[in-house]
DNA sequence: ACAGGGACTTGCAATGAGAACC
DNA sequence: GGTTCTCATTGCAAGTCCCTGT
């Protein structure tokens, strides 16, 4: 409950802000997060991602190793995986090296049903193989990609796009539902730009259900336009054109022409807004349109157009009041504006509320124990106290490190001479008790006061979701600073415990369009640290982040926001080019494995990690951060070499999540590898001559713009788009959508995207096995009654004894027919299930796979968009909806 | 070259809200 | 109609990568 919150006294940041630096040494001993524990602990069976959670109880066993010698630590045996092979280039497989060799078949879900492990190894391998289908193998991977790359590309690029597809696109017939208005707007404008390829129609306002215009428009959903779209399914046979040196460029290029914007808002619009509302919708970047067709230059700028739309507001009643809106002003325009780059101009008129804190603390006089007798705190020190007996129960206060450093940041509010002289003799159980009781009161409030709360809040709150940039309405996206609270560092993080002060308006320095009224500071008394007016940055407001006050903390528009969606549109732009270099890219880094100067050696096989097993960069860390690594950091005793040509990787990468992978590679890449180890420690760098900067230095010499995390876009869309062409068969739309999962599941797993085993994960599992089992034997039963229908006698009475319905040979077929089909959904469902425990879709669907392939997949084959993408989903790729059916990534 | 500031993307977990279930 | 389950949304930590000043 709200009771954490503390009184906008300072008192309690201050003092902290100097400590943060925690002491420089710090064990790593158990891990975190369960995952983490149980990775470490547990040895996972093959699978990569093993690890995840087991059992683990929570707690930690830590290792202990200093951050230092962390590196030194030992990991828990690997397993081995197959590996999945990166590149899922379209054609793939077999060339490409990349994957390693597969040996079971592929198969789809319904395969693994086997343990998890297995299942999740199958998975993997499962894309190996898809990928090498045709494959062949390893030996082929032994080429030179750059051969098998040529092929892929050749085969499948295709470049095209550009073009917009006038016509097609977007309509949308049907009628909105609630408001038509909007969509209106909305639409109309896009059919008329359409030449550019993504209008977007953005859905104007956040408010609205985004998803149901798209879903109008969608296309899936409309017979028709499906229709429309299954014909075409080419795909472009383009080849990479020229068209993406612009795109780069473009990058870089300001866009100086930034478009007109319509009317800049005005001042107060905000505020005001009450009646407007709605914003705007489409506004899209023509950029991207441009980009897509080559020259976007001139045209795009020529294209903007600005629509306006007006609109009523319905507001609705209590309950939708999210969805509220009202007319909007704003309209926007296409403009064309690039923005991508840095250093140039992302907008021209910006108007926002600023941010909105956190209330301040509110006291509960619940007294905590200190030697078994009750402690008066002051509101300070008890608002501390109350944020560390709220975590209770997590694994957190499993660690010492958290201990420690809540001990050391509390006792400074404490004061020296406190009677609280030891935590270990602190019983905070009070605090937890009250604060589960509020947990509970909450629970049981009405639905009536509930909603009141709600709206209650989203008063408060209203005039801060929105900015008007360039005249457009736009969601922000956090909104609401940071609230004070105990630093929760993901792993064995150094400074996991510490007070995360509460942030002032001192701390805030706002960025806002010159001319219009700078946000009042919503505490009396007190006011921004800095107001800005620079309009080469999108973020809206900042503060220095408490815990480390070298970092910032931005607020940001939504993505749902066109500035978001241009940037978006942009990364996936680039990864597609890398389509066009790839082979070439191949080909060089596999010259260079054996190339005599050692930082082109570490660079060709670092290249090749990334790319065939998409890694991440590894940019360097601090000692006051977690011990994680990645490419460029990777140390010698996280990749063991297996004889032949195996390696066997086992590191903590982001978020502390351990990748644990066994794969075979090339040769000369195995023995450089040997190479690097030679001579080493095994906490010693293995690519000692490299590190992110010359990395991406590198990469930028063979394709402009392309750094590491390209690779990992690239890889992820290719894979997803290979496959769904590859596997999509027509039936119905339910089977579609599950070969969409797999490839997604693909993606996940390429990625390292893991997630925590739920805790009602077992349960879950066993209450499914006791469906099954009882529809089985009901089935049983029915085949009995069946074979005595058939001899014309009468059932046997049930369990209880009781005389049945006398039915039908037929209908008993019938029904036995039911019963199997209903038993098959429900192993499909725990196989997917127990399948993908470990396994998180969604920052796949997020971060790395180009929209435009789904939603084109969907438009072939007829299947409703949001049968994949959510809401917010829709409404962050709003840019992408109109892609062709035969786009190709 | 390089360290470090700075801006923005990516990622998992916690929350919250709605759907399914009993 | 309340409870449980699911899935979407929010929160914020943790990466990547660019840029600038020295």
């Amino acid at each position: 409950m709200m009771a954490l919150q503390a009184p906008i006294k300072p008192s309690v940041s201050d003092d902290f802000d100097d400590d943060d630096d925690a002491p420089a040494v710090f064990k790593r001993s158990s891990s975190t997060t369960k995952k983490n524990l149980i990775k470490t602990e547990v040895k996972k069976p093959p699978s990569q991602r093993n690890d995840v959670l087991l059992g683990s109880s929570g707690l930690h066993s830590s290792n202990g190793q200093s951050a230092r010698s962390q590196q030194g630590k030992v990991h828990p045996s690997p397993k081995t995986s197959s590996m999945r092979s990166p590149d899922m280039s379209p054609k793939a497989s077999s060339s490409t090296a990349r994957l390693p060799p597969v040996k079971s078949p592929p198969t789809g879900l319904k395969s693994s049903k086997s343990p998890d492990d297995q299942s999740r190894q199958s998975s993997k391998q499962s894309s190996v193989v898809a990928t090498k289908e045709e494959s062949n193998s390893d030996s082929d991977d032994d080429k030179p990609l750059s051969s098998r790359l040529q092929d892929n590309s050749g085969k499948s690029r295709t470049m095209p796009v550009l073009s917009p597809s006038l016509g097609k696109v977007s309509l949308k017939d049907s009628p909105e539902d609630s408001d038509d208005e909007k969509p209106l707007a909305s639409r109309l404008p896009q059919k008329s730009y359409a030449p550019t390829s993504s209008n977007n129609r953005y859905a104007s306002d956040e408010k609205k259900p985004l998803v149901s215009k798209t879903q109008q428009n969608g296309f899936a959903s409309s017979k028709n336009q499906a229709k429309s779209s299954t014909l075409l399914n080419k795909r472009p046979l383009e080849k990479t054109t020229p068209s993406d040196q612009l795109l780069i460029k473009k990058l870089k290029i300001s866009d100086a022409s930034t478009s007109t914007k319509l009317k800049p808002s005005v001042k107060g619009e905000l505020e005001s807004d009450d009646d407007d509302h709605i914003p705007i919708s489409q506004r899209m970047k023509k950029p991207a349109a441009a980009s897509a067709s080559g020259n976007k230059s001139s045209s795009a700028k020529g294209s903007m157009k600005k629509v306006i739309i007006k609109k009523k507001i319905t507001k609705p009643p209590t309950k939708n009041f999210k969805k509220v809106m009202k007319k909007s002003k704003y309209s926007k325009s296409t403009k064309v504006t690039p923005t991508s780059g840095d250093g140039q101009k992302k907008w021209t008129t910006l108007v926002h509320n600023g941010v909105i804190f956190p209330p301040p603390y509110t006291p509960h006089g619940v007294k905590m124990l200190y030697k078994g007798k009750p402690v008066n705190l002051t509101p300070e020190q008890e608002e501390v106290a109350t944020m560390y007996a709220v975590m209770k129960d997590t694994d957190y206060m499993q660690k010492d490190k958290f201990k420690e450093n809540f001990w050391t940041d509390w006792k400074k509010i404490l004061g020296s001479n406190h009677v609280i002289q030891k935590l270990e003799h602190c019983d905070f159980t009070p605090i937890y008790d009250w604060y589960q009781q509020e947990k509970e009161k909450k629970k049981q409030m009405t639905k009536e006061e509930k909603n009141a709360l709600k709206e209650e809040k989203m008063k408060l709150e209203e005039k801060y979701m929105w900015a008007i940039v360039d005249g457009v309405k736009e969601k922000v996206g956090n909104f609401r600073v940071e609230p004070p609270g105990l630093f929760r560092g993901r792993g064995e993080h150094p400074k996991m415990g510490k007070l995360k002060r509460r942030i002032r308006p001192r701390d805030i320095t706002i960025n806002i369009g010159k001319g219009v009224p700078v946000p009042e500071c919503p505490i009396p008394g007190e006011r921004w640290k800095e107001v800005r007016h620079d309009n080469t940055v999108t973020w809206l407001a900042f503060w220095n982040d408490p815990i480390n006050p070298k970092e910032f903390k931005y607020v940001f528009l939504a993505a749902s926001s066109s500035l978001k969606g241009q940037s978006d549109k942009e990364k996936y732009e680039k990864a597609r080019m890398l389509k066009d270099y790839i082979a070439n890219i191949r080909a060089a880094y596999t010259k260079d494995f054996t190339s005599k100067d050692a930082m082109k050696r570490q660079i060709a096989v670092a290249t090749y990690l990334i790319d065939k097993l998409a890694l991440r960069a590894g940019n360097e860390k601090d000692d006051d951060e977690a011990d994680t690594v990645g490419c460029c950091t990777l140390k010698v005793e996280n990749v063991k070499a297996i004889s032949p040509n195996s390696l066997e990787f086992n590191f903590l990468g982001k978020d502390s999540i351990r990748y644990e992978n066994t794969v075979e590679v090339e040769l000369p890449v195995y023995k450089a590898i040997v190479h690097f180890q030679s001579g080493k420690k095994p906490s010693d760098p293995l690519f000692d001559e490299l590190d992110t900067t010359k990395l991406n230095a590198h990469l930028k010499e063979l394709m402009p713009g392309l750094t590491a995390k390209v690779f990992r876009t690239y890889n992820a869309s290719v894979t997803l788009d290979e496959m769904l062409s590859r596997d999509t068969k027509d039936g119905e739309v339910g089977e579609k959508v599950v070969v969409y999962q797999r490839a997604n599941k693909e993606v996940a797993i390429i990625c390292n995207h893991q997630r925590s085993i739920s805790k009602s994960h077992v349960a879950q599992m066993t209450r499914l096995q006791e469906k099954i089992d009882e529809l089985q034997d009901n089935m049983k039963e029915l085949k009995g009654d069946l074979d005595r229908a058939r001899k014309g006698k009468p059932p046997l009475k049930d369990a209880d004894g009781k005389r049945k319905r006398n039915l039908t040979p037929e209908a008993l077929e019938k029904k036995i027919a039911q019963i199997e089909a209903k038993i098959e959904k429900m192993e499909r469902d725990k196989t997917t299930r127990e399948d993908l425990k470990t396994v998180a879709l969604g920052t796949s669907k997020i971060n790395y796979l180009d929209p435009r392939i789904t939603v084109a997949w969907c438009k072939r084959h007829e299947v409703p968009i949001e049968k994949i993408f959510n809401k917010s989903l829709l409404a962050k790729f709003a840019w992408a909806m109109d892609a062709e059916p035969d786009f190709r990534f």
